[in-house]
Order: C-alpha cells, then sequence, then structure tokens
RNA sequence: GCGGGCGUGGCGGAAUUGGCAUACGCGCAGGAUUUAGGAUCCUGUGGGUCUCCCUUGUGGGUUCAACUCCCACCGCCCGCACCA
C-alpha cells in the first residue's frame, strides 16, 4: 500500500486551491446573503531570519477558524502582508550598503514562499507592504490629518545619545547603560521631537473596551497602562518670587504631613529660580549624574534613592502655610503628574525611605500606625490636621479638594500613566513625515495632492552626527519651496517610526488598491470592525493601543465607520526553543520551519504547533512532539483507506463521531486546537481497534472536522476515497445532540469525599435512585461498616456523596 | 521595582468551570517482527511501607467535596513607552 507523502500532495493540492481561487473574499455585491468574516493575524516584520514557528502558530490557529467559517457559509477576508519598515533594514544596510528596499524585498520574497509552503489560506490579491510609496501615502495622509486637527505637535526630548558614534539610540540598543555598537556610555541629548496627543483619547480608550470582546487579561493590561488615577492637584507657591508649584497626589488628605516638595531633576523651576538657589553648581552636577540614567534604572533599579536640597529656595504649605524644603529626587519623574510630589514621610513608604536618609522630619496626620517603624499607608482618621482633624481620610479628601478649589489652589485632578507618543525617528528606513519647515511660515504641512512624499533613494546611510536622519545630507531632496508661499523651505527630515504603518494595514486590506483614499467608504463599512484579531501578548499595551487611539481618530474626522478597530481579541503564547529559551540567531537555538515542512510536512508543522499545549501559553519546542505528531497522521492515513468504505456505521462509530464532531465544532471557536486534536486521536484509535464498525459515513465527518487542521491531507484523502469536489467546498457538518451525548454515565459514589464505588447508569437517574443504588453497594456498605449517613449529596449525572 | 500571567507524573499537558486527578501525546520498559539498526505493531507505565495510604509549587483557610475559590509565601514567563 502506498504511503502517506506529504512532500508530493502538498505542492499538489497547493496549487490547485490557488489555481481555482478558493481563499478569495468577496467584496459587496459579490458576497450575497452571506455574513462577513473578517479574520486578522499580525503581519509580520520580514526579517533576514525568516519566517518563525511563533508565526506558524497564530497563523494556523486561524487558519483553522477561517476555514470552518468558509465552510459554514461567511464570506471571509483572511489577509497578510509585509510590515516592511524598521531598524534591523538599516543596520544591515549600514554594515553591507546593500538597500533597505533590496534587503526587505528579498526578505519578504523568503517569507512569501514559506507562508505559501504551509498551505495557509490567505487571500494573497490583498497583500500590503507599508515600504510601498502607494501604501505609506496614505500613512503619511493620516500624519497630515492628525497634524490639521491638532493632534501632532513637537517638542524637545531627550533622547539616548552615544557620544562616539554620534548617534541617537533605541532603548533596545542601550544595554546597560551602553552604546551596544561601541560600548561607550551613553548620554542624553535634547532633540526635537514630533508628538502625538494620545492622552486625549485615555478615557475612551478605557471606556470602550467594555464594548470589545477582548480576553480579560488584555483589557487589565490596557488599562493598567494607560493608568488613570484621580487624585487632587495643589499649588504651593514659592517663597520671594512669583513662581508656583503644582503636585499631584492621590492622599490629599495627608497634606498637612508634608515636610518637603520633591521635583523632578528635569523641572523647568530649577532653571528658571536658578539665582535664588545657593548651591546651584551642586545642583547642576546632580542633574548631569541623574541624566546619564534612564528613567527605568532611575526608578525601578536604584535601591536608593538620592536627592539634593536646593537651598535657598522654600514654599508655602497652601492649608497651613508652613514653609518646606524644595528638593530634586530621582524617583520623581517629569512625565508624570507635573513631575513634582508633596512628601509625606509619615504616610508614603518611598517618602518614608527617602527623609530617612536625608534627616527630614516626619509628621503623623493620619492616625493608626506606629511610624516611628515604617510609613502608615491606609486610610484612617487625621490628626494634627487643624479644621480637618478628627475626619477620615475618605471626607477629608473631599473637603480639602473643595477647599482648594475656593481658594484657587488646585482641586480635584485626574493623571495619566500614559504619555503622549514620540513619533520621531531620526532615521532612513521609515515614511518620511510630510511636513516642511519655512523661514516664512513656520510649520507647513505637504499638501495632500503631493503625496507620497517618496524617500528619496540614497547611497549611504551612515548617520549624520548631529542627530538628524540621514535624510538631512541629502540637500536636493531636503530644500524646496514652501508649499504656502513659495519662499526656500527644507523638508522635515525625521520619519515615522515603524507603529505608523501597523497602526491601520488592517484598514488598507479593505480595498488595497485604492488611490483616492485610504478605503472606499463602502468597502470599509462592510468589512469593519475586524472580528477577530490575534496576536502576542507583547503587543498589548504598544500595538493594540496606538491602533486603537489610531482608528478612533480617524472615526472622528469620518474616515472609519465604528468607535474600535477590533471586534475581538485573543493572544497566543511564545513558542521558546527546545532549551526553553527564547529562539536567537546568536544562541543558535532557532527552529525553522522550512526543515520540518520538508523532513514531516506542513500539515505535521500545523497540527504538532496546535497540539503542544494550550495556545495561550508559552512553550518550548519539541521535536518528539512533532515526530508523535506524524505519527498520528500516518496512522490516520492508512487507517482512512483500509476501512470498510461501504459499511454503515455501528450505533458507537456513530455516538463517537457525533460527539468529536460537537468537541471540534466548539473547540475551534474558543482555541482548545490542543483538546481537539487529542479528540481526533482517540477517534482515530477507536477506529483503528474496530474496522469493521467505522464505516465511510464516519470517515468523511472525520476528513471534514480534520480539514481546517491538515488541509492537505484532508483534501488528498477525501477525493481518494471517491469523493466530488474539494473538501473545501463542502459544509461544515452539523452534529446531532442526542447523538453526540453519552448514554451511559459511571456514577460516582463517595464516601466522606472519596471515590469508593461507580456504577454505571443512566445519566436521567433520579435522586431516589441514585441514593438507593449507592447504599445498595457492597463495596460501599463495607465502607460504611454499619455507620449511618449523616448526610447524602447528589450531583445529577454526576455523584452521589455520603458523609458520615 | 511596577503591571499582567503561569505553576498538575520523567516531559508537553487533560479535567464538562467546585464533583472519578493524571485523557491525549512524548519518553521509558518488556514482547513481536528484523541478520542488525531504524521503522512498525502489541502490553505496561504517578509515588509508596501496595486489600490501604500519599500526590496538582509551599503553608494556611472555606466546603459534604478544592488542580479549581480565599489569604500569605516561593519560583518562572511577558511588558515597561525609539525592537518588532
Amino acid at each position: 500500500m502506498e504511503n502517506y507523502n506529504p512532500q508530493e500532495i502538498e505542492p499538489k493540492w497547493q496549487k490547485y486551491w490557488e489555481d481555482n481561487d478558493f481563499y478569495q473574499a468577496k467584496d459587496l455585491t459579490e458576497s450575497g446573503s452571506a455574513k462577513k468574516f473578517f479574520a486578522l493575524v499580525e503581519f509580520p516584520y520580514p526579517s533576514g531570519e525568516g519566517l518563525h514557528v511563533g508565526h506558524c502558530r497564530s497563523y494556523s490557529a486561524l487558519d483553522s477558524i477561517v476555514r470552518k467559517r468558509r465552510m459554514e457559509g461567511w464570506n471571509v477576508l483572511f489577509p497578510i502582508g509585509w510590515d516592511a519598515f524598521g531598524l534591523p533594514a538599516e543596520n544591515f544596510a549600514i554594515k553591507t550598503g546593500i538597500h533597505p528596499s533590496v534587503s526587505t524585498q528579498k526578505n519578504i520574497n523568503n517569507f512569501k514562499r514559506q507562508l505559501k509552503n504551509l498551505g495557509l489560506s490567505f487571500d494573497w490579491k490583498r497583500e500590503v507592504n507599508t515600504s510601498d510609496p502607494k501604501y505609506y501615502k496614505w500613512t503619511q495622509w493620516i500624519f497630515l490629518q492628525l497634524f490639521k486637527n491638532g493632534l501632532a505637535y513637537q517638542t524637545k526630548i531627550p533622547v539616548n545619545w552615544c557620544p562616539k558614534c554620534l548617534i541617537g539610540l533605541a532603548n533596545e540598543e542601550v544595554i546597560g547603560g551602553k552604546c551596544e555598537r561601541c560600548g561607550t556610555q551613553a548620554s542624553k541629548k535634547e532633540i526635537k521631537q514630533w508628538m502625538f496627543q494620545i492622552t486625549k483619547y485615555a478615557d475612551r480608550l478605557i471606556k470602550d473596551l467594555d464594548d470589545v470582546d477582548y480576553l480579560e487579561k488584555i483589557k487589565i493590561q490596557q488599562k493598567d497602562w494607560i493608568g488613570r488615577s484621580e487624585g487632587t492637584e495643589a499649588i504651593f507657591k514659592i517663597d520671594g518670587s512669583d513662581q508656583e508649584l503644582k503636585i499631584f497626589t492621590t492622599r490629599i488628605d495627608t497634606i498637612f504631613g508634608v515636610t518637603a516638595l520633591v521635583l523632578a531633576p528635569e523641572h523647568n523651576l530649577v532653571s528658571i529660580l536658578e539665582k535664588n538657589i545657593s548651591n546651584s553648581a551642586e545642583v547642576k552636577k546632580y542633574i548631569e549624574k541623574v541624566r546619564e540614567k534612564t528613567e527605568f534604572e532611575r526608578v525601578n533599579l536604584e535601591k536608593e534613592r538620592t536627592g539634593i536640597k536646593l537651598e535657598g529656595i522654600w514654599a508655602a504649605n497652601p492649608v497651613s502655610n508652613q514653609k518646606i524644603e524644595v528638593w530634586l529626587g530621582d524617583y520623581v519623574i517629569g512625565s508624570y503628574g507635573g513631575g513634582a510630589v508633596m512628601m509625606v514621610p509619615a504616610h508614603d513608604r518611598r517618602d518614608y525611605d527617602f527623609a530617612k536618609k536625608y534627616n527630614l522630619p516626619f509628621k503623623e496626620v493620619v492616625k493608626g500606625g506606629d511610624i516611628s517603624k515604617e510609613a502608615f499607608v491606609d486610610y484612617g482618621v487625621l490628626v494634627n490636621s487643624e479644621n480637618f482633624s478628627g475626619e477620615s481620610s475618605e471626607e477629608a479628601i473631599k473637603k480639602i479638594q473643595i477647599w482648594l478649589e475656593e481658594k484657587g489652589l488646585g482641586g480635584v485632578s485626574i493623571q495619566y500613566k500614559l504619555r503622549d507618543w514620540i513619533f520621531s525617528r531620526q532615521h532612513y528606513w521609515g515614511e518620511p513625515i510630510p511636513i516642511i519647515h519655512c523661514e516664512k511660515c513656520g510649520v507647513v504641512p505637504v499638501p495632500e495632492d503631493q503625496l507620497p512624499v517618496e524617500l528619496p533613494f540614497v547611497e549611504k546611510y551612515q548617520p549624520t552626527g548631529t542627530g538628524e536622519s540621514p535624510l538631512a545630507a541629502i540637500t536636493e531632496w531636503v530644500n524646496v519651496k514652501c508649499p504656502k508661499c513659495g519662499g526656500p523651505a527644507k523638508r522635515e527630515t525625521d520619519t515615522m517610526p515603524n507603529w505608523a504603518g501597523s497602526n491601520w494595514y488592517y484598514m488598507r486590506y479593505c480595498d488595497p488598491q485604492n488611490d483616492q483614499a485610504l478605503g472606499s467608504p463602502e468597502k470599509l463599512k462592510y468589512w469593519l470592525p475586524v472580528d477577530w484579531y490575534n496576536g502576542g501578548m507583547e503587543h498589548t499595551t504598544l500595538h493594540l493601543l496606538y491602533s486603537r487611539f489610531i482608528y478612533k481618530f480617524l472615526f472622528d474626522i469620518g474616515a472609519a465607520p465604528s468607535p474600535e478597530p477590533y471586534q475581538k481579541r485573543t493572544s497566543h503564547g511564545m513558542i521558546l526553543s527546545y532549551d526553553g529559551q527564547k529562539m536567537s540567531k546568536s544562541k543558535g537555538n532557532v527552529i525553522n520551519p522550512d526543515d520540518i515542512v520538508k523532513e514531516y510536512g506542513a500539515d505535521t508543522l500545523r497540527v504538532y504547533e496546535l497540539f503542544m499545549g494550550p495556545f495561550d501559553q508559552a512553550i518550548a519546542w519539541n521535536i518528539q512532539g512533532v515526530k508523535g505528531v506524524r505519527r498520528f497522521l500516518d496512522k490516520l492515513y492508512n487507517l482512512v483507506l483500509e476501512c470498510s468504505p461501504n459499511k454503515e456505521s455501528s450505533d458507537q462509530a456513530q455516538r463517537l463521531i457525533h460527539r468529536l464532531n460537537q468537541r471540534i465544532t466548539q473547540n475551534i471557536e474558543s482555541m482548545r486546537f490542543n483538546t481537539a486534536i487529542s479528540g481526533f486521536m482517540e477517534f482515530v484509535n477507536f477506529a483503528a481497534d474496530n474496522k469493521k464498525e467505522t464505516g465511510k459515513d464516519s470517515l468523511n465527518r472525520m476528513l471534514l472536522l480534520l480539514s481546517p487542521f491538515a488541509p492537505h491531507l484532508a483534501e488528498e484523502l477525501w477525493q481518494k476515497i471517491g469523493n466530488q469536489g474539494s473538501i473545501f467546498q463542502q459544509k461544515w457538518p452539523v452534529f446531532d445532540p442526542a447523538l453526540a451525548q453519552a448514554q451511559k454515565i459511571n456514577l460516582i459514589i463517595q464516601v466522606n469525599g472519596r471515590m469508593r464505588d461507580k456504577i454505571e447508569s443512566d445519566p436521567e437517574i433520579s435522586e431516589e435512585e441514585a441514593k438507593a443504588a449507592a447504599l445498595a453497594s457492597p463495596k460501599i456498605q463495607n465502607w460504611l461498616n454499619g455507620q449511618q449517613p449523616k448526610q447524602m449529596i447528589f450531583v445529577k449525572g454526576r455523584l452521589v456523596n455520603i458523609v458520615v
């Protein structure tokens, strides 16, 4: 007999499906009465390392879902494309001189070949590429809309800077405070950057989570990332100056316990009051030292908080008028809550440590703890708080807020951890920001009819040494006429981060060739929002949140048809290497999907990745598991060819196949692929032992159920055992619930909660019968040993528990 | 450090969401077949002082009943804003 030979059958069916255009989504009028289903996977960054087995996991999973949905009659859109801009291609170009567009195209070709070899049912006619000018024309258009609506602005921001390479560094390129390339201590450099006001959307980004179906952990992580915090703003006046300090606190009830103010070292008050600071030389030194550290190190990794007193500066407590010191502290960050905190050593742990270290006074204002031992951070009753003494913390917060508001010294305030989004990159391989700087007119947007602003083709990508993008060196590109006044002007030389293209790529799939708009309103309205988006947990707070923001903005200006882009979001776990570590070229532990396809077949790879463990959990690669899956597919192949083709299935075979039908139908939708595959294994084990009982009806049904997971094998066997047409033109099988239900159960009999006997019975057995049967069991009699049951618990269809 | 998640045999995991702990697969052992190896097939496989007892990271709690719920601790993984 011939054996299962994936190397032969897989290319054959891939060609057949492609030639017959099985996977093209139908637009609007062509779609008839079918309901639309837009399934989305994160498009890959086409790296030089090729497709990762992690991509296969996510793609195989959604592929199985969409194949089932197509068989159920849905009009499915399952597209793919390339997130083609990015730092690695540029770094590769600096090293080798090969243009990023060349290496990127080469990588795309490789990825495309790899994806096609997996037999994924993508609609290749809708492929998008973020580095294609026809695509990024619309990325730039979105930027212009944000600019015109006041959501894009420029400001100076410190970036990581290598003083030797004279280049800005991504956080990832700073390893232990040093430049990844040359090992020099990295510093900071202030550079003017484009920013997006995502903070304006903070509340909506939280609230609208109520209307979408995301995994709960994804919602929680997004909410925590946005970090909405209701508190109080209080204004402290600076002595002998017209300056004032705004601080944010969630514990305004402790304001009578303030013994100092602490500012972030980058706070602008330091330079404003420089003349009044008697130790300003030391203060400057301190600021320089703090600058060398990343914010992450400052706030989190340093065991010791550091700080310095601003000598000669005094602030007035707005409620008590008490004079207090002003300090700088590295644990205060400039971007949150105004970059200033009131220090209450008695009732905040960080303040407690700081005050202990620098011998600052403690003042207890909430009763209940022992502040000689540790900070008391709970709510309680106020003491030493003038008129507010005796109030509870909750009441005091409300009353002090009202009091501050009346006096014009602050009031209720809401702060977010979420910060505005730095959108500039000083790199070559990204979308040019479509802005022109005119000496006379200032910042002028490129007129929309002049989009796209194409990336000029250059020979050199070396950094300019000034912190500017390599584009700044191309004078013939940079120097332009101002679109407003016609005078001399310069192009913006910053490019966009790679989020820019991935912010909206899924919208482009709806109408990928459109040159008049990012998509026709009709097509966008038909397909959006995405019905199901699967991706990695690592994208929860950046890509997922960013793209929701951009989509909401587009909705506000009428360019998107719904308030949310993704109706449902699920997430797959990472695939680690056989050593339990992340795969990386440098560790030499990368699994190449090509090798697996070549040796075992694409269906084996797909089924293995779905079987290997729970879909949402990280898991290590195991080649023995791959072999086991191949063994199973071999067994299934032989079984189908050996079973009695013309016999009717026995009752038992029928019940089992209907139960499998139910299980697979449910497991695909709930992404419990691992138990789905084990269900097939159980059925195949049964059928292999009972070949005479297993007829063609059961086998056909099994093949239909299998087709979303192992499409090539299912198609091959479907046609081989004499069925007409492609298996993917068939209807998804419907199970008979009566057949799928077990007709006999093991009724568990427990004594004191421990299983002591099983009685085979009808699932509908009544309480009386079950209890009688339990007491009648000789085993149970033996266990009871003459004792009278105190209580008997009956759980229908499950058990009887006798308590003695 | 902060936020999120996870922890079950030698290994990956299952357990109808509070009701038989260890389905299915891997590995291992024995047997069949084979000149041999591989492959394939059959049987067995949580531990122990084995009619019984113990076992779901550790310790406690709730319950007739806990892998599942609650509290504390330990360990691992993801993210932390210029990687994608």
